[in-house]
DNA sequence: GTCTATAATTCGATAGAC
DNA sequence: GTCTATCGAATTATAGAC
């Protein structure tokens, strides 16, 4: 079957994210990519070069977080923990790259990249005391990846239980402390 | 060289949990646990049988928790930050049942029986409604995770620099609403 | 643009000598 | 108890025909 390049590089894409958040990284084959995507292992290396640049293409998403900026101050924490319940469930990028960071170093960078990048810059224009900014993104990640790491990759029962008004109760107190409460 | 078995096993042990934690399950060969141990890779199928059982066995760690009702109950918060940041370092246990617990099932598994054998049966014992507990203990969880993720295997940096008096300084309080505060 | 065939590694696990 | 030697399987990546 002939396709268009751009049409065979999407499905290759489209399925190394699906195999990458499934497997993570090493066991995510290319052979099984290529399965998914219906065509042969050698044009994965033939259109991304290698399995490392295919996993960078793969995983260079937009994580699309909230601008925290248009909602009410003492709301930034609801909106957050809404965020989080709502977009990064299973099939985003978030457990992609949860499930690689872990044993890949390029990952682990990557994950840094997409926390100065996207996550700190945001909470900069939220915080009064700028020398603050970094240690409260810092612990905001540390309740957002770790709400992801359970409910979506390790399936802790409880947290896979709760529902979506119940972890906002919860974690929107949490995040509006550390993003916007007293030190 | 001749040793004892035990010495032997202690020795396999003991490499392959510094490369379970440093790689993760896949990329820890039994060839490189084996060169770390000075022995050869025969040996580390001959005394447990198969890589998975290497596993289960060095994973199969006590995770010493304190006992929380040991403390004033409204010192709960802040004695399991201190905890986490006192002994779920480099080198322990976490750190290796995080790095294999996403790509390895047997991991993950192992992590819910952690989960559900030590954390919960310790939150019993603080909360008034028992039928809350399974819920607080998973978002004590969520967040106790999600540190350690951040600190030790992403290394995020404004989490890496956090002091231990900063780290329970800040999540004293959630760990304090999670188990014993207001839902 | 797609495929077959295969090279080059690397891994887990086994057999058997000492 | 320890090792050498090796099997069989799986992987990434390449070469080249169509």
């Amino acid at each position: 079957m002939r396709r268009s390049s751009e049409d065979t590089k999407a499905l290759i894409l489209r399925a190394a994210r699906e195999h990458f958040a499934a497997d993570g990284y090493d066991r995510a084959t290319i052979r099984a990519i290529a399965a998914t995507a219906g065509i042969d292992p050698s044009m994965v290396i033939r259109y991304f070069g290698s399995k490392e640049r295919l996993f960078a293409t793969a995983a260079d998403i937009d994580l699309r977080l909230p601008d925290l900026g248009e909602v009410p101050r003492d709301q930034v924490g609801n909106a957050l923990a809404a965020h989080l319940v709502d977009r990064w469930g299973d099939g985003d990028v978030l457990p992609i790259l949860l499930r690689t960071a872990v044993t890949n170093e390029g990952a682990a960078d990557r994950m840094r990249t997409v926390f100065a990048g996207q996550l700190a810059p945001l909470i900069i224009k939220l915080v009064d005391d700028p020398s603050e900014a970094p240690a409260r993104a810092g612990l905001a990640a540390t309740q957002a990846l770790g709400f992801a790491l359970c409910r979506h990759v390790l399936a802790l029962p409880p947290v896979l239980a709760m529902s979506r008004e119940e972890t906002i109760a919860w974690l929107g107190p949490t995040f509006q402390r550390y993003l916007a409460g007293p030190r």
